[in-house]
DNA sequence: AAATAATCTACTAAATCGATAGGATAAAAG
DNA sequence: CTTTTATCCTATCGATTTAGTAGATTATTT
């Protein structure tokens, strides 16, 4: 399942991207658009500014707003942030990689074999879409 | 993240699956071999057997057994019992629909769009695997 | 009758999720 | 310089899920 806060979160970046202009929005706009809870989206537009995908800027007339442009914000990217590692098993993850404790050969384990092919799978699909594939 | 459960159910399978024979084997023999916990692993091969993958035998000499050649069971219909819907959202899913209560309109939901192909992606595999094809 | 192995019910510790509360900080307006 | 605005930060919480345990029951074989 995906969790809400990813979903909040790409929600938001796509309530972003699909403004006129860049100028900042403000959480409480966002939430009431998107039918989210403000202060739950307030902790994950936060780790969204610490990890490079947004600006912020306080008082009036301030809020958040995109740092790059939505055709150069790689779902991977995103996805790795808030969802956390793309592969369902550490055994075949690319970027959070670790060995499975209870198993003691990967290459004869079948769980493996087929996650493998999950995680490509998925990896296709985030790679291929950018923030900007996403509007609608 | 794939559940242990899921995780210990495919391992069971395939341990099943690549036995000389289809005679009954027991759970401590899979749960030892395969270094899980025995009585989690009982609950798991419990609810394979109501779900019409296995079959079982009482006493001495019993134990699980594949109903259906491994050729013939599709990993759509065993991560869907032993996972859960294979989509990410409600509203993709095939088998679990469900319209999200945030959500006015899909058709104009990124997530949903995004989630869209996911699904597809992962289908792909799945429908693509039988348990035959991901032995060792 | 004894041994064997699945079946069933109930319980629990730990982790995670989604959300909330409340104050601190920074910027702009007056 | 004070007030207002809006982000920033820390801490906490209830509910749910996960992974596992305990122990008694039922069916089958020897």
């Amino acid at each position: 399942m995906l969790s809400k806060k990813t979903k909040y979160g790409l929600k938001a970046l796509a309530y972003l991207a699909s403004q006129r202009d860049n100028n900042p929005v403000q959480i409480a706009e966002i939430a009431k658009q998107e039918n989210i809870s403000q202060k739950f989206l307030e902790s994950i537009l936060l780790t969204l500014r610490k990890t490079g995908f947004l600006g912020s800027k306080k008082g009036k007339g301030g809020g958040y707003y995109l740092i790059k442009k939505p055709s150069e914000i790689l779902m991977t990217d995103v996805m790795r942030i808030l969802e956390g590692p793309i592969a369902m098993v550490p055994c075949v993850s690319l970027n959070f990689y670790e060995k499975c404790s209870d198993c003691p050969d990967e290459n004869a384990c079948s769980v493996n074999k087929l996650m493998l092919q999950v995680r490509d799978a998925n990896l296709e699909v985030y790679r291929n879409n950018t923030l900007a594939d996403i509007l609608v």
